[in-house]
DNA sequence: AATGAATGAGTCTTCATTCAT
DNA sequence: TATGAATGAAGACTCATTCAT
């Protein structure tokens, strides 16, 4: 008996997503261009000629892991829209970021490794993240503007510096250093209480 | 009639320089899997080969061009090396680095670029960089717990989390947002301020 | 549909075979390092890439040809392995090796073409042929012992020149003197003769 | 002072010698088609670019070796070039071909490993050598008629079996099994009481 | 939907040879 | 005479992609 169309549509969504995670995982550690697909294939348990019936090229696959991380970003962010930060969703904002990364940290080390990766950032450039770039700088300088900072640049400057050095070193250096939750903690309530 | 020996150091120096500055522009912007020897050796206007005759390997060229940057920023931190920083040194090391950094700047971003490709990383973790990591956590916290910090672990991790995430900033985003040369001192004086 | 693993097998061992025996022609006739991968593929009719889906390298190939030729000339030889010989295992052995290269005078033509050339025999000289060759030594010396052969030595020595001399003569003047099958057959004869 | 014509001659001639007993015994132990004129060079004392004031090329310089040892052969027969062997002279032919491989054993492991790698076989088939093999077949099937053997056509393969097979079990299996002078010695005898 | 044999362009690397000095 | 920097063709090997089954 044929599966019916409902099978099927449940079999290939869960194909994409193994083979999404699969290759996202390779694709931090080993980085994109070393990835083939033989051993993508391998890895995720199938054949390479299957991977081409879910994603057009290996390229297609890295941009569609892409957005579907971009997506999860961007969902905290701003949440009603209206370009404007109140205190309540910056705060807001920070603790669901940190709780996003402590929740699924293996997921956002993987992300951001990826993301840095030379060849990967140029897809990026044209795509969802410049205007995501763009946008965000924009929202936190009219933030602190608004509530009395002195030097609002240098304060989104500063603030995307320990954002972005928070990924670095969860990457870089954490199996040189094992670093506790706890800290985490204390480095997004020190945010907070410096930002709000 | 042979040249002299004075002739042919002078004509490798000059080589060795070319290749390995052709090779850092090119490794950092399309990321060091990416380069192939025909493309470093079209960019650096010679032949494919010739690199061979100055580098065992592409990666013995990758593994100079890291102990050349690394050896100058070692050489501004701790420049008495006794383990241990006082005020003066740790602003003489902050103002030294962000000097190093205007003053070279492209180099930097693109050297900064180089060493957080995954492939490269791997070369690092067991090389120069995993030792002046341990080194520069252990100093830095040292220094916190001996000037009044409360927490100077979250000191140290906030510290790193800034540099690197200046870094990153410098890379990623500088050619959406031009970064002014003012935003730099600033940041700069921040630093300096916060931690002395 | 994918195909069954019989028809897979098929295609694999048609495969395998086709390209070790070109290999075989082509490294005896050109000598093995003189075999560029290029080449084989287009005597194989087959693409440059496909005999890294059969073999891990070129050295592997020629390994599995090396050990496949000399999986056949041990059987032959001292088929009890009792480590001694008998006057008719000795004719045996005598009669079966000549017949072996009467058979298939040409495959042996080139395995012992292939055998004799410098980067191979390296390989042959820690694998099995040096345990073949002392055992082989032993083995026809007792037998000399034995028989009442008043110096074993000098005719291991000779008989292996013989043997060894043979297969030479083959490869390498055959081309200009052909050589008669009656001639083989009187050769045989005499060394049989001579030693029984 | 500018040296004389005769310095000048001397020193190339040294030179030249110099290379080829570097050359001959790189090709003989690495194969012909393995040494790369780098290495030559490096083992000869030299640089790369004068080997080409001396050798037209790689392949020119191996002409020259081969044909140097062909001469040394065919010298010690049929000294007075009338065709015909008398017993005398194939004693003394014997003779001479073993002293001179005993006295200058290792010369002659190299030359016959240089002449029976693949590459080198080619260059001496359209040579000196298979006119010197074509002879040297008629002159012994000559001999072997004139005094009384039944198969002259047997004994020359069988003698040319036991010459080739003694120059191949030297270089095989010499470093397996050090074999004794006094077996040499006993080889010889054994070959002239055979044929005379 | 699924397989993996097959392709060929492209990768790193080696090396005989040339040539300015 | 002597040097070695420089070249470029060629070699072993990899891999994204296609396609018959």
């Amino acid at each position: 008996m044929p599966r019916t169309e409902k099978q099927l549509n449940a079999i290939r969504k869960d194909r994409r997503e193994q083979i999404m995670n699969t290759a996202l995982t390779l694709f931090s550690r080993e980085g994109y261009g070393h990835v083939s697909i033989s051993m993508l294939a391998r890895h995720a348990g199938i054949s390479k000629g299957l991977m081409y019936n879910y994603f057009k090229s290996k390229e297609q696959l890295l941009k569609e892991i892409l957005d579907s991380g971009m997506k999860e970003i961007v969902q905290y962010f701003d949440p009603n829209n209206d370009g404007r930060l109140t205190p309540q969703e910056f705060e807001h904002f920070v603790r669901n970021t940190f709780r996003l990364m402590r929740d699924n940290r293996e997921f956002w080390i993987k992300f951001f490794s990826l993301i840095i990766q030379p060849n990967v950032k140029i897809l990026l450039k044209d795509g969802v993240m410049a205007g995501f770039m763009r946008r965000y700088f924009k929202i936190f300088e009219e933030y602190f503007k608004d509530h009395g900072f002195r030097d609002p640049e240098l304060e989104v400057f500063q603030l995307s510096a320990l954002i972005e050095g928070f990924g670095i070193i969860m990457l870089y250096y954490e199996d040189l250093t094992e670093i506790p939750v706890t800290l985490f903690k204390k480095f997004e309530e020190r945010i907070i209480q410096t930002y709000t």
